[in-house]
DNA sequence: TAGTGGTCTAGACCACTGG
DNA sequence: CAGTGGTCTAGACCACTAG
């Protein structure tokens, strides 16, 4: 049951459709009634559908008249957990600058690889992100050699390394935590980036939780904020 | 029914607890049907009340284990939708700058302000934050003068814009919106926050929707992030 | 194995929005 | 008013964790 549960179903055909626009900013999704009917299981569970969508900022609730679809702005999104690619959509592309092997000791995430980890080597790539053709983001990744068996950086699946890992190797991105800081861009990242090293950049350190326990992503962000900022949402207590 | 659903009796609780220290980091929370008994209510209930708690990085379900303490870092993790001083809690402070009444046309919070609140004057009003006695933090805020009367940003709630609003108004924050850029700080920021010009800045532009329908709060936030990051966690598919 | 959290059913009553 | 989302009950079966 794990892998494949209902509200998963409903969640990503509702996503899919407010990605794809067939439901547009504004738009009320159907009744969570309607749901129920169309998918032949109850409130709770289309309910539960709706409350991850919520969060991640697609739509909002409004007592009494539906779910509405949000305005998620043109703005690279980052902070409710998906890729590059998922989140930016068509206009966005990326390319490979390097991959190599080595020692976790040498690398620097802001956070401390498990024990696990440390028994593999580290896989260690930078990737540098286009919207419409211009450089938003330099992204340097990394991940246990391990878990990932003939790893390769060039041939992702879709251009995203999330959907490389579900479909390849079966691991999912569970969760995130972030750290996020604005600082100058050191001259690789400057030149990567095309802005002088005088132009302020947002620097995010996040980990991402996978399906393997006591195996994470690493990433460092560095994004050129000045013309796609990040954004996020979150709702309180219901 | 509204104010006061159950799930939020068990919420409270148990965040303070956390807060006060009575469980500590790592500690396991009462399972959910404990907490079943204890509060006399139904799982569907209790795991309300635990969703918001991990939402809000508060904790960490472990399937077959229990829901855990997290480590909330040491930051001032403002992405979750609180304020400053509940966040960063001992050793912060904070002192008001001006505060000053004038139009909504000659703001710019990077959000529209709403046709309701339009109606109303606009109060604007800026407040330095420290963490250990330094500047970590400007915050510019402004609210409807309308559902605030008699609004005094100098006589605050245990210094905390929230709570007044909440013990005063009756106005609840219901969640929010952020965008979120890296800038360098203009002049009179880089002196509130002891910095140099060629500092670099984050730089917060939020929303908080509040629980009067058309009615926000604006606020825009400068942090020097080289001492205090900020940071986020989030959880995806359950 | 007993206990935990993850998912789900099939109801119910309520408060809110709209015509 | 009928329809919507918000909350809640009282169950159930499952997968995971630990002793």
């Amino acid at each position: 049951m794990n892998a494949n549960p209902k509200y998963r179903r409903i969640y990503d055909a509702l996503k899919k459709d407010i990605l794809s626009g067939n439901y547009a900013v504004g738009d009320i999704l159907p009744s969570e009634n309607t749901l129920c009917a169309e998918y032949s299981v109850t409130r709770t569970t289309v309910r539960k559908a709706l409350d991850e969508l919520e969060g991640e900022g697609y739509v909002y609730r409004h007592h009494g008249k539906g779910s509405i679809v949000k305005d998620r702005r043109k703005s690279l999104g980052l902070l409710s957990v998906k890729g590059f690619s998922e989140t930016v959509g068509s206009g966005a592309s990326s390319r490979l600058v390097y991959q190599q092997e080595l020692t976790w000791e040498m690398t620097s995430f802001g956070f401390e690889p498990t024990e696990k980890e440390l028994h593999s080597k580290c896989i260690l790539f930078c990737r540098q992100r286009f919207v419409e053709g211009a450089p938003v983001m330099v992204e340097v990744s990394a991940i246990a050699k391990e878990i990932v068996p003939g790893f390769d950086a060039g041939k992702f699946t879709d251009g995203s390394f999330f959907k490389t890992l579900s479909s390849n190797y079966l691991l999912e991105i569970t969760g995130s935590e972030q750290i996020i800081r604005a600082s100058m861009p050191e001259g690789s990242i400057a030149s990567l980036l095309e802005v002088g090293e005088d132009t302020p950049i947002l620097h995010v350190r996040v980990r991402y939780s996978t399906s393997k326990p006591g195996y994470y992503v690493y990433s460092t962000l560095y994004c050129n904020t000045s013309v796609y900022p990040l954004s996020s949402s979150h709702k309180v207590r219901s």
